[in-house]
DNA sequence: GTCTATAGTTAGATAGAC
DNA sequence: GTCTATCTAACTATAGAC
């Protein structure tokens, strides 16, 4: 039995995962296009191809397909994370990451939901998986966050938390769609600018 | 006849247009509350005490109720910059509106719209009212920080557009209300410490 | 698991009497 | 201008055949 089967539930469960992939990607898109109530599940249906009532098979709820989306860029950030050189400051790795979920922003690519919607609110808090993401990254950032202020590179008279929750908001800053509106500057241009007024402030140095 | 009528006349219209005012607190606090997709046309009416029906007289669409919101918020900053201290310096009027709006924020006084809807963009852009109130704070707050900018107080390598954005964007921060939910700090230690990271940045000085 | 078809609900907007 | 009652459209979610 356990000779005869694997490959055929293996290739099975590997479309499965491919399908719920594509998916998650549509979701994401759709997601940091229009928001989360503007989002509706039959254009995700439409946009991965299949039927409506398919995509109820793979996820119970419009909330767990944006839950599933959360966790998608969760990993992704993890991966990030990881891939950070060890020998880097701590402030550098920080100015990294705000770097790319920036990057994410501007491209496209961050979902971005309302804090305001209590639905999605317990959905999220209710998925080990997002929750697990947001403690281990949060835990990371926070510890980079204490080494540069022990280094005196950030302020050490600002709470960790708040320096971590404004780190955070970089990541759906309207500063960032409001310049590229403008059409005045390129993505990167854009980026340097508000990592610039993140870190060094609007004052002059 | 002009003498006669005036007062009947001028009563109506008091009348409405306390209605109207009463309208208008109510959809400020539920759009702060809410945000503009959350909050029900139902609700307002059960709110202000009148029928929907009733409402739909004073105001054609839900849009247009969100757009009076503003319109009242753009009046009362018009009316803070017209209070501030004419001997004060450019930098000192931007910090005192940045931290009046924070202020408002949470206090539950700041409606949320969302960027990315369009049609409440297309009824916004197409209230003059609105778009006036906003030009104005725009071009007066522009000045104040190009001369903040001449005086070396901020940074002139930073386009003033983008200065004015990041200001603009402490009014709908929600660094602010993940603070106010992690009940640490009081209103005013959230706002100093969100008026520093804005101004003075993260990093040391 | 995928489909078509539809149930069930909500919310924006309106009709028509007073 | 205010009301009750209703319309219409859109959306989440599901039933049931294959």
């Amino acid at each position: 039995m356990v000779s005869t089967i694997p490959t055929k539930v293996s290739f099975k469960a590997q479309m499965l995962l491919a399908r719920e992939d594509a998916i998650i990607q549509s979701v994401n898109r759709l997601l940091a296009e229009k928001g989360f109530e503007a989002m509706t599940v039959d254009e995700v249906a439409a946009d991965v191809g299949i039927a409506k009532a398919s995509l109820y098979k793979h996820f119970p709820s419009k909330e767990d397909l944006a839950a599933a989306a959360m966790v998608s860029v969760m990993r992704r950030a993890q991966a990030f994370l990881n891939a950070l050189p060890a020998e880097a400051s701590a402030m550098d790795k920080l100015r990294s990451v705000v770097t790319w979920t920036m990057g994410l922003k501007l491209a496209g690519e961050m979902p971005s939901l309302p804090s305001q919607n209590s639905s999605l609110r317990i959905t999220l808090m209710g998925n080990t998986d997002y929750m697990d993401g947001l403690m281990d990254v949060s835990d990371r950032l926070g510890a980079w966050i204490e080494a540069a202020q022990t280094q005196g590179a950030i302020n050490p008279k600002l709470p960790p938390i708040a320096v971590l929750y404004t780190l955070y908001a970089r990541a759906c800053d309207p500063v960032l769609e409001f310049l590229k509106m403008g059409e005045l500057y390129s993505n990167d241009e854009i980026i340097a600018l508000v990592l610039s007024t993140c870190f060094e402030g609007l004052e002059t140095r």
